[in-house]
DNA sequence: CTCCTAAGTGAGTGATTACTCACTTATATA
DNA sequence: TATATAAGTGAGTAATCACTCACTTAGGAG
């Protein structure tokens, strides 16, 4: 598999989930929920096994290793997880439509992924925790965010810095501190304090004025 | 052991490292480096004692579980981590020299942290990947936090508010933007892009100038 | 009905696990 | 010097682990 292929053979891991067996389905199921709760590590295929309702042969049937299974839930995760900077219309089109500013552009961002997190919670706790300790995963994060993510940012960044709508530090120490700044929200939000009492809209409003204003009073 | 006591035996177990045997140093030594590598759960006792050069049963003459070795490892770990925000002259005394701004206060802390987890970045790993799996440490961390860390950084910033120098948000707001910010960098230059190359004092400059003023241009 | 293949099963296996215990060695105190 | 206590050892153990395999079941093609 030569490189160009290789984001291509990503993204299409993220439709793979059609031709499942019902079995196979409880199985993802099963692992996504324990897996989460405990760590790959700490989980034991016949806890899986049980949980999915099959025999634990069943799952090697499937999958040939238990690390087999996890990397078929994660790398799918992260493609979903990062599949916004993917898509053409997503980053490019909002940026040339010049009329949208760099803040329009971030309030669909958070939004959007926001939206996703919701509904996808134990997946983004395996994401977090395995990509520390599974270097392929840890790659295959870098790889899409070095070619996908970073340079559609960095057009958009470059960009309105030149028409003078941001300020002017290096494009890597913005993207960083606007990425760091979404996705802190995000995980305080659901995996720091999922039981606080959160106005959803006034939060990620002010996250955004926050993040274009600062914390200094409105001069 | 009622509440009050609660968080001095906490302190106290900051400075537990006094009386170890030089046996029982080297095999909290080996834990330290193998569970940030590979994560508590993957790592097994045979091989701490083997990095440690030590008997396995060794470790179990001075730890009664392998999770017990944890939690001392873990416990003295999150104060460090905190003690800053215990210590009375840290936060309060800023914040009464009027003089001094909040931004100066900001960048006296992230200063002190950086410098103190780049002394110690395997343990920062081993705190936040086992927090999340690990009640007992997840409720230490939570309670540290709400007792002493929230509190002072509330007085300093409803202080600041009050005198018009900061941003008139709920200060939880505030706080989790500006907490997000601080952690996020020092995760991304430690943890997620350690090998990249950094000009640190620039970077932390920058990164207090974007908390302070956002990412728009200067008005 | 006869193949064929894929899906599913669960008892079985060798390796590894956290932990124990009877024992030795070292240190301090009386 | 005698004695007590703590530190250190490593072979041993029951439990659990990921994974295998001979087998059954189901469904579709000819």
């Amino acid at each position: 598999m030569d490189k160009q292929d290789y984001l291509q053979h990503l993204i299409n891991a993220g439709e793979e989930d059609v031709q499942l067996t019902p079995k196979q389905a409880k199985i993802l199921e099963a692992a996504i929920e324990i897996f989460a709760e405990k760590g790959y590590a700490a989980t034991s295929t016949s806890e899986i096994a049980k949980k999915a309702g099959v025999a634990e042969g069943t799952i090697f049937r499937h999958y040939k290793t238990k690390k087999e299974l996890l990397i078929s839930i994660v790398t799918p995760g992260i493609i979903k997880l990062t599949v916004p900077f993917f898509a053409d219309q997503f980053v490019s089109e909002v940026f040339k439509e010049r009329s949208e500013s760099y803040e329009q552009l971030l309030r669909k961002i958070i939004r959007n992924r926001f939206e996703f997190v919701q509904k996808n919670v134990p997946l983004l706790k395996i994401i977090i925790q395995e990509m520390a300790f599974h270097e392929e995963l840890k790659q295959s994060f870098q790889s899409i965010f070095i070619k996908k993510i970073f340079p559609k940012f960095d057009e958009a960044v470059t960009q309105f810095k030149k028409d003078g709508l941001i300020v002017d530090y290096p494009s890597s120490s913005i993207i960083r501190f606007t990425m760091t700044t979404i996705i802190g929200f995000i995980i305080t939000r659901f995996l720091i304090l999922p039981e606080a009492e959160w106005d959803d809209d006034e939060e990620i409003d002010r996250t955004i004025r926050m993040l274009m204003h600062g914390i200094q009073p409105d001069s």
